[in-house]
DNA sequence: TTGGAATATTTACATTGTTAAGTAAATTTG
DNA sequence: CAAATTTACTTAACAATGTAAATATTCCAA
């Protein structure tokens, strides 16, 4: 079957090109600039070829959605050789923080925005890329608590806690929420990593047992 | 000016009809249903006409947004009779989740959603809303301090902690993010008050008097 | 009464996602 | 090889959207 594989190669070149196109106006025009129609002007096909390949346009935005997750795993790069746990955290912290403030757009499609999700419940998929980022996360902790970093409890539960945290800290800050906060736009990460520093601080429970 | 004056209130009383159509489609069809179009059917006038009170959708967008704040300050009467200012802090966290469990429409417009955003930025305006609602917040947090419940520090930095944390768990559940995490929707509100109480527990100092 | 301001509507435009119908080339079949 | 069919793509069109310009209506003061 050479030939129905050759075409099946060709198939998703061309599915490719549509996302190529698609991440170029992500990145250079920002998220609204993704049309149909400005992606067909791209890739030089007519629009509704467009839809010969992906079925609409939310499973366009799934498909960034999965590569924003590749991105982001690449920031992650760094973790590897960290052997303290509590350590590895705060670094893995640091990163989530970094990924979210260069890359606001891909933040958005894998954590805030509605839409990839409905396409995801439709298929009736399980959100694995979020899930494996999370179970990740669920590790280090696990590590922390076995090593005696973190108190004693359910994973899951510190995870999630530890994940919102983040969560929320670029979520604010990219949907413009600390600019009265923090008026220098300079500042703003480091702010966040210092917000970060406070609150893996408090949950270590090593320094409690110095007295005070 | 008595003519003036009822001419005033006259163009205010169509502003909210205006806002009360909006806020109708909002709450019962979900945001995506709110078209100008719509908004006129609802009030009985031409499209054209709503914006002769807005300037555009956005405006309108932002009124609604302001009109959250109001609703969730509701949310805290609750709080004036707490003296414990600890006590006082969690019950704040608390009710921050309920009110973006119940309103999660309100919720987005007033912390994820950009357009509202936006429109303040042109108007140069300084979110004064949200300011006064962490503001709020920030005084709890001080007088935590003060009374030993918290490490001192800076009280601006724990406030945006405190709010990241439960903005993170907020709308990483009402954008769908914790489906897989919380596959039960009933238990969603639960586990989000469990992971709040982790996070109290970890940042009151007084704990860590006691031995272990 | 009349002229002008305030208020409202009609018409229109450009942009969007998406579908239906049509076409030309490639491939399969007899 | 010729006919039939499938594939890959385009053209045309639809319906909905936000919004602007032109037009009509209402209303009050001179």
């Amino acid at each position: 079957m050479g030939i129905a594989e050759r075409k099946e190669k060709q198939k998703n070149e061309i599915r490719q090109l549509i996302l190529d196109a698609s991440m170029k106006l992500f990145v250079e025009e920002g998220f609204d600039s993704i049309t149909i129609r400005r992606i067909a002007e791209l890739i030089e096909y007519s629009p509704t070829t467009v839809y010969l390949y992906f079925k609409d346009k939310d499973e366009i935005f799934y498909a960034l959605h999965d590569l924003g997750f590749e991105k982001m795993s690449e920031f992650n790069h760094n973790l590897d050789t960290i052997q303290n746990p509590l350590i590895r955290m705060h670094k893995m912290g640091e990163n989530y923080l970094r990924f979210g403030m260069e890359y606001p757009e891909f933040y958005s499609l894998m954590f805030i925005m509605g839409e990839p999700m409905k396409k995801m419940s439709e298929l009736g998929c399980d959100w694995k890329v979020g899930d494996a980022a999370l179970g990740r996360l669920k590790e280090t902790v696990t590590d922390c608590m076995e090593k005696g970093y973190l108190a004693k409890g359910d994973p899951y539960q510190v995870s999630l806690a530890v994940w919102s945290f983040v969560h929320g800290l670029v979520s604010l800050a990219i949907r413009q929420r600390l600019e009265k906060f923090v008026p220098d736009e300079k500042m703003l990460l480091p702010t966040m990593e210092q917000a970060l520093n406070w609150f893996m601080n408090n949950i270590d429970i090593t320094e409690r047992k110095r007295p005070a």
